[in-house]
DNA sequence: GAAAATACTTGCCCAGAGTGCAAACATGCA
DNA sequence: TGCATGTTTGCACTCTGGGCAAGTATTTTC
């Protein structure tokens, strides 16, 4: 309808993402949405390992045959909610400034996923797909992608202010400590409020992953290990 | 043939693991190991992705059937070459005394797998399987499963020690931690020697996984990270 | 040491996963 | 409008994974 469309359309498609969506795209993402919105209700009615991929392509309003265009199973298309929920994480990280101590950027980006609105999606599926083997080596691969994810991002923010090569060694292991301990702090929230999501439960989840960054940044200062440790050991 | 092989191997099968194995758990050891080993055949000449299950059984003289019998995959079959491997850091780990600091007994089960008998199988895995999505999903799940083996380990050994409870929090970040230091040790290592198993690799292997400890025991210390920091840079 | 009890293997069968292909359909661009 | 390019779909096919029941090996009992 509008005389020139096209120009701004085929700028978003060129360059990265801003710019105005195409049609296309907005149906691409629409249709991943219905998909996945799909799949969490059933998840929802009939639990883990009770619905098959053709059962979400009815739900979605599509073939079975399109749904592997968009996810390669079942799993997959659940884990794309935990994937979004970490990329939150990640474009935080991303935005902070280069010379934060790094342990102080991921603890800040941690933080900003006790947010309702971010945390419910995979708070509903943690609680739902526990039991299911399948779905939780989906979720492992989610925090692994998050993983490289972070070691690029720490890569490049040395690169900026170190000359000379980056120890690999001191990123990778950095990195995925920062990400065992964000996991952490989530496995003892789901386990001791059960995904709740009152302000209360969630600033209990803020403060686990702060304490989590904090026991990282000490060196899990052999403290007597019952003792919580806030203040002084 | 022998008169009583009955009352040692019905004590074999009644207690854990000790004692004269019996004919059974000797045959199903085997095929076991005719599985791996054939599926680690069959990744040697073949490549990822190039078998089916069939083709394994039959490299293994047993049915398909009785491959599910076994393995619920491909990849399971392969990954158990690395839940061996990481098994036998668990062993180590729970021979520590007591009183060790925890980091300090990490380090010195990890500094085990660096030999050749240990790590042999996984460097050959890790070099075949690099490129395949499938693999490298059923190596993440065996290194989380020896995390949720640590937490475990951890947990009794604190339980021994300190009276009331065991901060949960701090026992799965500092599982967590240590196994994906271990992990980012392996994964420089990879990069750095293509799984190369000559002593001067195996003691940079070692000298990485220490190094990982001594990161994660100074809390990744904020020092410039290009300065690899055994001594000053 | 033979028969009964138990554990393991196998073949058969079936539902579902995942993928290549080509025809139909939608969108973008001139 | 009409061509180029991207997306969806149906179809056919191979492979996975697992239930079941009959067959075979091992262990236990008498």
């Amino acid at each position: 309808m509008s005389p020139s469309p096209s120009p701004a359309a085929a700028q978003a498609a060129a360059s990265g993402d801003p710019g105005v969506p195409s049609r296309r795209e907005l149906n691409k993402a629409a249709t991943r949405q219905a998909i996945t919105h799909a799949a969490m209700d059933l998840l929802r009615t009939r639990g883990p390992g009770n619905f098959t991929v053709e059962d979400i392509a009815d739900a979605a309003g599509i073939s079975r045959r399109t749904f592997f265009n968009y996810f390669g199973s079942t799993e997959a298309a659940l884990a794309s909610v935990t994937f979004g929920f970490l990329d939150t994480a990640l474009q935080q990280f991303r935005l902070r400034p280069a010379g934060e101590p790094i342990l102080e950027s991921a603890r800040a980006a941690l933080v900003e996923l006790a947010d309702p609105m971010t945390v419910a999606p995979v708070a509903e599926l943690y609680s739902l797909g526990q039991t299911n083997p399948q779905l939780s080596r989906s979720e492992l691969e989610a925090w692994d992608h998050c993983t490289e994810q972070i070691i690029d991002a720490a890569r490049e923010r040395f690169a900026l202010t170190a000359a000379g090569d980056v120890d690999e060694l001191y990123l990778r292991a950095l990195a995925g400590s920062v990400i065992s301990c964000g996991k952490a702090a989530m496995d003892v929230w789901f386990a001791r409020c059960g995904g709740d999501l009152t302000p209360e439960s969630l600033s209990i989840l803020r403060q686990l992953l702060i304490d989590s960054m904090g026991l990282l940044g000490s060196g899990f200062a052999s403290h007597s290990p019952a003792t919580p440790s806030p203040d002084r050991h």
